[in-house]
DNA sequence: TGATAATATCACTACATAGTTATATAGTCA
DNA sequence: TGACTATATAACTATGTAGTGATATTATCA
């Protein structure tokens, strides 16, 4: 039982690291709008394609996203719509957190308004 | 804009990766009872005293739990209430990821039963 | 089949940090 | 004040992984 519990936990870690580097938090953004290629992905991100391609391959190993090729091409979509709802408290924690911080809160709004509602009703399904 | 969106992936990226530590959040979950003092925290998670007052600083410091002195004492608890709707999330995500693994979800219902509506209760205020 | 394009993987470097031991700091009580 | 206890910090090692350039793999189309 003790075993159990830490291997939940070492699960959980790995759920939290996956969201624990900027690029992957800006690629899972990217991703809000809708489904993306790696190709567009790596433009959006500015990094090297090998890169967004590791990042990637982790974010679908822990059932953040998906992907399905079509042609030569891999398109990328949000695995668990209930990401961005993380994500999003997170951001809410951050705010409060940092309350005073002149306009802080603003910045965070950007992450969490009108695209993620849209985001959201296509993933659900 | 974009150098201020930057910024905030940052400080997301931090916050989750404050929850990226297996021992962190055994420590948190330690914490889902009520407040403790290092010496009893380092008790239940068997690290070794320095690693231990390692990790609540770092909770500390992304505002995970608040600290209170007491004489030669000083005692932990959780910061923000949402940090285990958080947590549970996560679970309730993994739990999903991995369904059909024998056990999993009762796993993790360990961390998600009444233990936590207490805590947060106490913590909410 | 050969050329081209898109993605994934390999081998590597650089850096951050988890964990350890030893020590410093601060509070309590005789 | 000195001994004792609890916590924090310093210095260090070991390890994981983010990022890179080069290359392999796979699909498309002439």
């Amino acid at each position: 039982m003790q075993k159990l519990d830490d291997d939940a936990l070492e699960l959980v870690a790995r759920y939290f690291a996956a969201l624990a580097v900027p690029v992957r938090l800006k690629l899972l953004n990217a991703l809000r709008e809708g489904e993306r290629n790696v190709g567009e992905l790596t433009r959006l991100t500015g990094c090297t394609q090998a890169n967004v391609s590791k990042h990637l391959a982790l974010l679908a190993h822990n059932g953040l996203v998906a992907k399905s090729a079509r042609g030569t091409s891999v398109y990328y979509r949000i695995g668990d719509a209930s990401t961005y709802r993380l994500c999003d408290m997170v951001c809410g924690q951050i705010a409060k957190h940092y309350a005073g911080k002149a306009g802080l809160e603003q910045m965070f709004a950007l992450s969490a308004g009108r695209q993620r509602d849209k985001a959201l009703s296509r993933a659900r399904r």
